[in-house]
DNA sequence: GATGATTTGTACGTATGTATA
DNA sequence: ATATACATACGTACAAATCAT
């Protein structure tokens, strides 16, 4: 009953404690010890130690020789390096996906973006912010370059719990959707430069949103 | 007396196989069980599962749980995608030093541009290649963003050993040198756009000389 | 398809290195 | 500065899963 590959107990826990990091319930700077963990995710200490080392890779915590990890302490430099190269991995996606989509996908991606309308316009926060992950997806997928993808996909994860907040302001909805609209025009007339330069503006925005959300960082 | 950095026996033992992988001694494909590499390199089989899971990382082994570890063996697909994503990832590199890099980096890079053209006429090939290397990390550092800069170098890491033989085919040091005026030129005039042509098109044909020199692969 | 051999995954004990008194 | 305490790195033994016969 496990989700497909997550077949061992190291990979379920790792899943489990990059859940928990990126829920806040364990905050940053929180020192992990490999034996707590194993007490508290009832294992022992090898599954930890290999999640770990699991987790260094994703940067979801820090680690060093015989010394431990630690929870990750984003700093406000490296965060708006990783939402700056956030926004430039995905401007090169939309560029690629105006060159390279076929027909089928970017019928697909318009569909999708007209039933963002609606979800925009109900103010359906949840729906929306599912659609805009699959939105962000199709065009990676667009690119047609798995290796961008895996760099993109990753990015977006460790941003995740950055991002959390950023659909509640009030209007950025609808601001999100005309962002949209204008990465989505370029990517269907082909046009790979304003594909390029609306998107770098749309995850830009992002970062903006961010930051007029949350004041300061560690 | 151990290089920095590689303190623990895991990490010697992850660079010694990744030597080996990039040698070709352990040819894409080799069967890599645990027990015969802990036999082979003197070790248990803890430090050799950690070794493991480090390369997987970097892309240099296939792994699946239950079911060991390979070399990796690299597609022509495959291929065609990291030297496409390598040359997107450069050019976004190059965009960005050309508009932010400092006067001083920017004087850097020409002087090491000078100097590169001296051993390109005398076709020095072995400090023509380091000088390379030193150029191409020169702008992704002139990107001054420590993610994108990660990106780039574990790209280029991984497409190490493809592109060993590019420099020896004849005249590929001259046309080198010359495609590098152009980014620089680029760069120096804090020429976005241009910088980014500039540079896709050079890593572009780096791949096409690749392709040129080996006929198939796998 | 069942069984045995082989290999990976996990548990636990020991040793070495780091940090604190 | 030395010693002690503690956490991590490593080694070994057992359990579980895969594949070959």
């Amino acid at each position: 009953m496990n989700e497909a590959g997550l077949q061992t107990r190291a990979e379920r826990l790792a899943a489990e404690i990059a859940e928990d990091i990126l829920s806040q319930r364990l905050p940053p700077g929180t020192r992990l010890d490999e034996q707590g963990l194993a007490l508290r995710y009832g294992v022992s200490r090898t599954p930890v130690r290999e999640a770990l080392r699991q987790l260094r890779t994703s940067g979801l915590i820090d680690m060093e020789p015989h010394k431990g990890a630690t929870v990750a302490r984003v700093t406000a430099e490296k965060l708006e390096e990783m939402f700056g190269a956030m926004a430039e991995i995905e401007a090169t996606c939309a560029r690629l996906a105006a060159i390279g989509m076929t027909p089928i996908e970017r019928r697909r991606l318009q569909a999708l973006h007209d039933r963002m309308s609606v979800m925009a316009q109900q103010a359906d926060h949840a729906a929306y912010i599912d659609a805009n992950t699959a939105f962000h997806a199709a065009i990676y997928g667009g690119a047609h370059n798995e290796i961008i993808q895996d760099i993109a996909t990753g990015l977006r994860r460790r941003l995740l719990p950055f991002r959390q907040a950023q659909f509640q302001m009030p209007g950025r909805l609808a601001q999100s959707y005309a962002e949209h609209d204008a990465v989505l025009t370029a990517i269907l007339r082909a046009d790979a430069s304003a594909a390029h330069t609306a998107m770098l503006h749309h995850v830009s925005l992002v970062e903006n949103a961010f930051e007029a959300f949350s004041s300061t960082i560690s």
